[in-house]
DNA sequence: TGCTACCTACCAAACGTTTGTTATGTACGC
DNA sequence: GCGTACATAACAAACGTTTGGTAGGTAGCA
């Protein structure tokens, strides 16, 4: 009962235990919850084994994301691997991102919650603005390819067009996270069509919907000056 | 020094006054930082003042956050106050959630910030909710509006794309909060132009981003079984 | 006017608990 | 017997909350 050292000799594969001890308390309670006993207690250990593999609480939160992301990008992304290419292979990746099983939820949770601590660490907020412009490169990609297949008009820059559509389905996690019963797995794909549809569309007179800026100026930006 | 009882009778106006410390320690470490007598020391008083005004430290939050809402609702809206209707006026709305201000981007880290604690408390959650829908509503309205004008095209119905909307801008707000370099105002703007342009343009073949779909199904969501 | 009574508004200090971290002990495989 | 892999226990610090007290205002009554 005492001694029972399951899988002696594999350090990283302890380490990515801990980790999972600590999704499942961050997917509980949030970070307001994650402390070293809790962690301890969900893996029924003790502390001193938290402090055995980790140095620190915050680097056993750093590690612990860090691995997430990394499971998250590796994990089998089901929409993703049947899609071809462009525009069909643009919306699969947005699919993959949104919570449509409750393991993305729970993920998706955690990642919404770690926003909180990340602002706050310069550190991490590095770690997850990389992580976005690597996310955004590879859709830009896609879509670069969707307007070679002349699935996407020209005239938007790929980059834009990605960053649109990683706010859109990032925003999209967070009122699913709010609202679950509003926003079921079937809904969450309408929208994302309804979204490409709008991208897919040829774009409408130019300036037609900032026809009244003469007097309001850029949308009256000026109060205060800019973010930052 | 001691008894100068600064604006004695309103109560409601201290409490207030507690609200704004609190948001200036959320602001500048989140809420892992948010504790009594770090409140306490940014109003320069004691932790048995905010217990005078408040039971416990969740109502101190919940009151800081509603009153934060409150005041962003009821701040001047720069752009919407000369937005005409419909396509324009969603517009405006749109814009004046964005972090476009120094003030703004703060009031925004803030509530990006209460995600992790409100996911993780079921009332705080319900409130959050509320507010989203209560936004989604006066957007769709907008929609409705510029759809009676012919500025949108009839097909999509207003709540979808109110709730589209909504994700855009709320995503987008959490990549400029990461990202402040990389999203100067005036990119927020042409980002949430080239959506509504998007909006604007007729819809394209219906179906034809989901062209694959017959044999991947509705994007392979097979795995798992639905939210929550 | 002056005395008593009671109120609100707060401070200073202390309470017991929980936190991250550290130190010490111990069982096991080599 | 020696290092790795933990458990156990202790640590100071910080936490939310409670308590006791003071200062000043207000109201009532003489």
């Amino acid at each position: 009962m005492s001694g029972m050292t399951p899988a002696r000799g594999d350090h990283e594969a302890r380490r990515a235990d801990v980790s999972e001890a600590v999704w499942r308390v961050l997917a509980e309670g949030g970070f307001g919850a994650l402390t070293l006993r809790a962690v301890a207690a969900e893996m029924g250990a003790s502390t001193g084994l938290l402090t055995h593999y980790f140095p620190n609480k915050r680097a056993l939160v750093r590690h612990a994301l860090e691995v997430l992301d990394r499971r998250s990008a590796e994990r089998p992304r089901p929409a993703a691997e049947r899609a071809g290419a462009g525009l069909a292979m643009l919306r699969a990746v947005l699919l993959d991102i949104l919570p449509l099983s409750a393991q993305s939820a729970a993920d998706n949770r955690i990642w919404v919650g770690s926003w909180d601590v990340a602002l706050s660490d310069p550190e991490l907020a590095a770690e997850h603005a990389e992580r976005y412009r690597r996310a955004r490169r590879v859709m830009a990609e896609h879509v670069a390819e969707a307007r070679r297949l002349g699935e996407l008009p020209p005239g938007r820059a790929p980059q834009e067009v990605a960053a649109a559509a990683q706010s859109f389905v990032l925003g999209l996690v967070v009122q699913v996270l709010f609202a679950p019963q509003e926003y079921p797995a079937q809904r969450q794909i309408e929208l994302v069509d309804l979204y490409l549809d709008g991208l897919a569309a040829a774009p409408a007179r130019p300036g037609a919907t900032r026809a009244a800026d003469g007097p309001a100026g850029p949308a009256g930006v000026r109060d205060s000056g800019g973010v930052r």
